[in-house]
DNA sequence: GCGATCGTCAACCGAATGGTTGAATATCCT
DNA sequence: AGGATATTCAACCATTCGGTTGACGATCGC
């Protein structure tokens, strides 16, 4: 389900939502683990959640009284194509970039 | 300058100013001339570029009376490097070139 | 100098956003 | 059945957002 731009860049937008992807993508979690590390209310981690959920960059299933979430990262790469128009972007090198400073300082 | 995160996603969620860059994406333009495709006033348009300036997605310079606006891709670049550790997203994806496209000509 | 053009500023407006709290619903456990 | 746990709902609040309009300061061309 490839929901708009609007809702995907909008729910990237916010700090505590991308850190909830963050938390996501290293194991699926249940709502209230979500909440856990966050200094704000059960009730406000839940709505991102469903901002999350809305823009298609999670998906949730109810098991019993849980609520399971995890990343889907179709809604991601809708967002990422489109940027793709804008110049091609090279993926993080740390090395290079490494080497670059390196050779960087050297040279000054 | 890298703006942050907040910033740039917040500046591409909107339809008008992702249109704003597909726009300057085929020419340096001045503000006037990038608001005359849009039904709204100048100075929503201005707005929305000062908006894309903060997030460092354009820049701006002023000549006379005039101001040019231009894309900056660094900015977009920071955004779709935090996007690539959500996977390894394949350029040649059709879905998403098909999609990129589509949104493309609706902008234009 | 004067009128036209370019762009921003300031004040305002309605709607959306991000948060709170307290009650409600649904499920699990014993 | 009854109590604890998981999650959402509903109402509320302050702030931000996207838009308008009208006035304003610069700058250009004649």
């Amino acid at each position: 389900m490839a929901a708009s731009l609007d809702l995907i860049f909008s729910a990237l937008s916010d700090p505590t939502r991308r850190q909830i992807l963050t938390l996501l993508l290293e194991d699926d979690m249940a709502v209230t683990d979500v909440a856990e590390p966050f200094e704000m209310s059960l009730a406000a981690i839940s709505k991102h959640l469903s901002v999350l959920s809305n823009a298609g960059l999670i998906q949730q299933e109810r098991r019993g009284r849980v609520k399971w979430c995890k990343v889907d990262p179709d809604a991601m790469q809708a967002a990422w194509a489109w940027m793709q128009g804008f110049g091609h972007f090279n993926p993080l090198d740390l090395d290079g970039l490494e080497a670059h400073i390196e050779k960087t300082l050297q040279n000054s």
